[in-house]
DNA sequence: TGATTATTGTACCACTTGGTATGTTATGCT
DNA sequence: AGCATAACATACCAAGTGGTACAATAATCA
């Protein structure tokens, strides 16, 4: 009965996700999203109930459609073949060349609308500084005979950075001292150490 | 010459700093600065230039007052001790009681309003499922006897979904595939194998 | 004292935000 | 055909956004 719908749901819910992924829940409006959808407000309010309600559906499309490779990683033969394969396959999907980069989980409440662009890419640009100050760091413990001359230091550097990354994000979810330690603990339980 | 001004801009400053740091860039309002200041908009334009010079000058505060250490840290005498000063001081600035938990530099891209305040805890919600069931595919490797009984499986379930935050950030920062797969390359240099 | 100058408070600007009321158009059922 | 129903488009809402004009106020200098 009524009159039938113009658009694809499931296609304007795959658009939705694109630009969510982009812009994160607050970054972006529903003028974004009805503009890139190709639908009017009402449309969108009618089908998918408010904005908390789409970006919940668009939550549950990601984890089915993107992320379902970590149900079968887990399945792997050994622990460690698990963990290499929801690794990379996580590295994988972050940079999907047909999405925007990074995890929707992550960006949905990281990402910033395009009006602060630049606050974003001056606190990236602060970030790369402390990177290579670290990876000077330790060529001059390479030059020291205090790091080995087989590994990269910037490859340690990325790393190390990538673990304070981490922990910052799980501390501003709520995470508390104790629990960013326990991850320091790990990450450095293998430190390269030279051969002699 | 002409009249005095009735707050002190370094304190104001400070203020601003807690402000942003709970709220990042865009979730932040003026309203919200102004009022936590205790201070007049034009007062706060006419100190700071506009939102985005404040919070360029907050996060050189940042980095002058709690970020500190990190230099210090660069010189201790061995790289892998002035890694872990690193670590270990960022931890604990992320998790300093007297200001809101994270890092100004990526909660400044990443913190959302208190509008959005929902949407996050749900994406924090949905983390922490997939850390659980990370850690029960390592106690089950450890029934396999795949995994060693002296380590701790929440530890490392957590130290590898660090490892996947550190890798989402890193990933909406445009960071290449590549880099994230050397990041892997890294973090699983040293897996816990049973001693036989 | 009087002129100058910088800061203050109030009130406002245009614009965007998430969300809707309403009338119109197109469909299916009887 | 005629009625009921559902999606459509337009136009709107109150509230909040970053940012400012302007006049009153308080200080210093001559």
């Amino acid at each position: 009965m009524g009159r039938h719908r113009e658009f694809d749901p499931d296609e304007a819910l795959h658009i939705a996700l694109q630009v969510f992924r982009r812009r994160g829940y607050e970054g972006t409006s529903i003028s974004d999203l009805t503009e890139a959808m190709g639908i009017t407000r009402p449309s969108l309010y009618a089908t998918f109930g408010n904005k908390e309600d789409l970006f919940r559906r668009t939550l549950d499309l990601y984890e089915r459609q993107h992320l379902c490779f970590a149900h079968e990683a887990l399945q792997a033969p050994t622990a460690r073949e698990a963990v290499e394969r929801l690794l990379r396959g996580y590295a994988d999907v972050l940079t999907d060349p047909t999405s925007p980069p990074g995890c929707l989980g992550v960006n949905g409440a990281v990402a910033c609308s395009a009006a602060s662009e630049p606050i974003r890419e001056e606190l990236i640009a602060r970030r790369m500084v402390n990177e290579n100050n670290l990876r000077d760091r330790l060529e001059k413990a390479r030059s020291d005979g205090d790091f080995p001359d087989d590994e990269d230091s910037a490859d340690w550097a990325r790393y190390i950075v990538s673990i304070g990354l981490g922990m910052a994000v799980r501390a501003a979810s709520g995470a508390s001292r104790e629990d960013l330690h326990r991850v320091v603990d790990v990450a450095l339980r293998c430190w390269p150490t030279v051969s002699r």
